[in-house]
RNA sequence: GGAGAAAUACCCAAGUGGUUGAAGGGGAUGGUCUUGAAAACCAUUAGAGGGUGCAAGCCCUGCUAGAGUUCGAAUCUCUAUUUCUCCGCCA
């Protein structure tokens, strides 16, 4: 959520970061029902003391004194002339609130304006691979690897879907293993949460309202509970409603979970296989820092999510996304892009970035600095580290042999039994 | 799923509808004593959101959350959430 102070004092300044993300956003009613606030809160306050003034001159001791009745009947006048105003003024307070929770974070002065194609690729990472041979894609590979079932995948769910199935879900699981020793390494700490979150976790993460209809919803729940887009929303909720001591920060998690989304109608033949589908795996990092150390944090969670891409060998760059291309809630985001050879593009296997105290804002996440003793927003970010669904394809297809087998990368044999290398089934 | 009980500050906990923003412990912090520590003793230790003011301060809200009753609610009523106990069902 974007600071309303900020709004109020300089509303040009947020109206042109906003600009940036492409919000034409119009302040000026908003500022007019913040001010109508103000005056309400002083009048309905006035009389709330008043009335508390009376009631406390009443004697312990009942009487049916004259004077009582007087003050019974002021108090209760006093309380009926409020009804209206207070009515008025949580109405009011709605509208504030629904309005700014709708909008979204403020981007870094930095960034470029407009969308993708504003995107500055800041760094490749190895050469693109070259084949002396003819390239397949990954959906290819995998069936003659028979890694993946998408056929029964589809029988037993629907489209969108796959099924990792003998190496194949062991290569899944070796990666996962993998990305989750790196992290424990680094000291973060490991949490497998529920699933199932409730609405406020999606409302503080930012998901909500905008992406409501972007994420699977229970039937017959109530309270109502929808599935994880990603892990991020249950690692960010964590100290929602918390003051933490300055001692605790930064604090760094890493989760692994499926991630469960909609992605209506986005559905393109060139995304087939397992470039986007409805569940997939995803290892997620949160931080949470204080308001002056989030900048540090963002190059460590990138180098994270870089160092494993790198242990791994494959080539990728990384873009830094123009303000319109950045996450919802986000104030700046760095993707690092895989590179798949038989689509001849990169594809997103780490989103990198920094909400600053959008998040904790929305959920009251804060800390008490020692000096003053003063409670602070913290600053909270999150990367992917990383997500398979693209991974697999891009591990599968760079690491491809002229005879249809696929090495494995090195890091990940432990985690394969020594596996290192798969070749296809003998029909 | 059914039946009951509970929710008070960092923790434990008292609490009668009216100076209760809340007794009492513990813990923490500071001090006295001590060569140092422990013990003992003394002191401090209620946060948070909002309004107003240059400020000191004052005002509103606040005892899980939301409604209600009342001149007045931690205290009475309703609802939700969570926790615990018992019963049922089940991997």
């Amino acid at each position: 959520m974007l600071d309303l102070n900020l709004i109020k004092t300089n509303p040009q300044k947020v109206h042109d970061a906003l600009m940036k993300k492409g919000w034409d956003v119009d302040f000026e009613p908003l500022l007019k029902k913040m001010d109508k606030r103000l005056e309400l809160i002083q009048e309905v306050e006035s009389r709330k003391a008043e009335a508390n003034r009376l009631s406390k001159s009443v004697p312990q001791v009942k009487k049916e004194g004259g004077d009582v009745q007087q003050i019974f009947i002021k108090v209760k006048e006093l309380a009926k002339d409020n009804e209206k105003a207070e009515a008025e003024l949580k109405k009011l307070e709605d509208e504030i609130n629904e309005f700014v929770l709708a909008l979204p974070n403020m981007p870094d002065d930095d960034l470029l304006g407009g969308e993708k194609e504003n995107n500055k690729v800041i760094s490749t990472f190895n050469k693109k691979p070259e084949f002396g041979f003819k390239i397949k894609d990954h959906v290819q590979l995998c069936e003659s690897l028979g890694l993946i079932d998408y056929e029964r995948a589809a029988k037993i769910s629907g489209r969108g879907t796959w099924i990792y199935k003998g190496l194949g879900a062991q290569l899944e699981w070796a990666i996962l293993n993998f990305f989750i020793q790196e992290h424990l390494k680094d000291g973060y700490t490991f949490i497998l949460p529920p699933h199932l979150l409730n609405y406020e976790s999606g409302l503080t993460a930012g998901q909500f309202p905008k992406f409501e209809n972007d994420v699977f919803w229970l039937k017959d729940q109530e309270p109502k509970k929808f599935l994880l887009p990603t892990a991020e929303t249950a690692l960010v909720n964590l100290h929602r409603n918390e003051i933490l001591s300055e001692d605790e920060l930064p604090k760094k998690y890493f989760s692994y979970t499926p991630c469960y989304r909609m992605e209506a109608g986005s559905y393109r033949t060139e995304e087939r296989g397992m470039i986007r589908g409805y569940q997939f795996n995803k290892v997620e990092m949160v931080q949470y820092t204080k308001e002056d150390e989030s900048d540090k944090a963002f190059e460590e969670l990138l180098h994270k999510a870089e160092s494993l891409m790198q242990k791994l060998g494959l080539h990728y760059q990384v873009s830094k996304l123009a303000a319109g291309d950045c996450s919802h809630s986000m104030a700046r985001t760095y993707d690092i892009e895989v590179w798949i050879p038989s689509m001849g593009i990169y594809k997103e296997v780490s989103s990198v970035s920094n909400g600053r105290d959008y998040q904790a804002r929305r959920g009251m996440i804060r800390y008490r600095d020692k000096e003053t003793k003063k409670t602070k927003y913290c600053h909270t970010l999150n990367a992917s580290g990383l997500a398979t669904s693209r991974l697999f394809p891009a591990i599968i297809e760079q690491y491809q042999q002229e005879d249809g087998s696929v090495v494995i990368p090195e890091v990940l044999r432990p985690f394969m039994g020594g596996i290192s290398i798969i070749h296809p089934i003998k029909k």
